[in-house]
DNA sequence: GCAAAAGTGTTAACTATACACCCATGG
DNA sequence: CCATGGGTGTATAGTTAACACTTTTGC
């Protein structure tokens, strides 16, 4: 065992990445070019070279084929490996997923035409190979994710109203949340505070503006 | 790109083996044989091979390193992939983790002699690698785990008392537990029933056995 | 009868839930 | 003045946490 004439699987990343469209939560896809499921919409996704991490391939592929800096994005973060039999050509593949937040991303148009565009997750498109199962899986980690971290500030801008906090809880968490529960909880939890300004927009009383304490995930359990 | 002269990294998988060795959490470790690290104590791994999966590739490892089944291990769960960087002598390597949990494991002193032990996690060797780290990530997952789900049943016998189950749950969140509370718990979760049984165990009163409703994974959460 | 583990309830603190009205603004 | 979303408190139910004595057995 452990020759030096091993043949290893082939490598490849696939990445989920979210981000709130019209206050609801959409994952970033594209349309395939090439067989199978040419014509079909999939996940980001490419292969990992010796040498880069996966980390580092997912960056270049999703900034490749979406025009997506990965860099902009609060959060990243890996979810499950994949032994996707059958799926390459050349044979047995080994796809690690991983998990981006973002806000405000616009997907560019790249040369090789690769059509990214993000897709609300409750009216999703034809999905290519198993990545419907892993767009679930994602959801699934991410609304576990923000009942115990701080995570959803990456799907938010720097300042932000409680209603628009609300909003995007309940767009994960996909169900409505009382108004008063959940601004005694949030402000409970101490991961907020509020700044001395306001939003206007539209008749109505303005709205106080709040900002994350801190940009980097932290667990907030009772202890 | 994706011209099929691509390079790949290595693959390997590393095992995190756990069982209960005289009710304390314990993890399976082999003396490496050769460099780098020899005579230090690291995880079970290896390569994966074109062709096999990576759950496969653990399984053959693991019983060519240990002689341990992970058939006869109850729970066995994907933790993490890591990107180990110059570990292999022959470049970039991608680790898949995995978490078995069993009972009873006597591991075989194999013909290349890799000395299998199992150590209490609170009295471990000097550990090669990034093992130390995966193994804390794996006990982490391992608290919550057995927290919203019934997979300790797979460090307990069949048969067991409540003291015996709750040592366990002592045994891995490393912390003593109150034996009313814990009782009026495990038993409003409806994960075990007793059975007719009773355990005679020395100068006391014999102990009630139990039996998990189930020795498959399975979430108790509060809905 | 004594040592040793098995077994058993109550109270207090905290957390989660349900629920409805007034406020500030723009038009 | 009215339509719109912003902002606020209280009461109840459920859950968690703290805590000590009696029972059954082997020797």
């Amino acid at each position: 065992m452990m020759n030096t004439t091993y043949s290893s699987p082939i490598v490849t990343v696939d990445s989920v990445v979210f981000q709130l469209v019209q206050q609801k939560l959409a994952v970033l896809l594209i349309a395939r070019t090439n067989q199978p499921f040419a014509g079909i919409h999939a996940l980001p996704g490419g292969y990992v070279s010796a040498g880069e991490t996966t980390l580092t391939a997912m960056t270049r592929i999703v900034a490749a084929k979406a025009g997506i800096e990965l860099a902009d994005c609060g959060v990243v973060e890996q979810l499950y490996t994949f032994d996707t039999v059958a799926r390459d050509p050349r044979g047995h593949a080994v796809s690690v997923t991983y998990m981006a937040l973002g806000r405000n991303i616009m997907p560019q148009l790249r040369s090789d035409t690769h059509y990214p565009q993000f897709f609300p997750i409750d009216a999703l498109p034809e999905i290519a190979f198993d990545h419907a199962q892993i767009i679930q899986y994602a959801h699934e980690r991410l609304k576990s994710k923000i009942s115990y971290t701080n995570a959803i500030y990456a799907l938010l801008p720097e300042l932000f109203t409680l209603s628009q906090l609300q909003t995007a809880y309940e767009a994960v968490v996909s169900h409505p949340l009382d108004k008063r529960n959940f601004r005694k909880k949030i402000l409970g939890l101490e991961i907020i505070h509020e700044t001395d300004q306001t939003f206007r927009d539209g008749a109505h009383r303005p709205a106080r503006l709040y900002r994350f304490n801190t940009q980097v995930v932290t667990n907030i359990s009772s202890f």
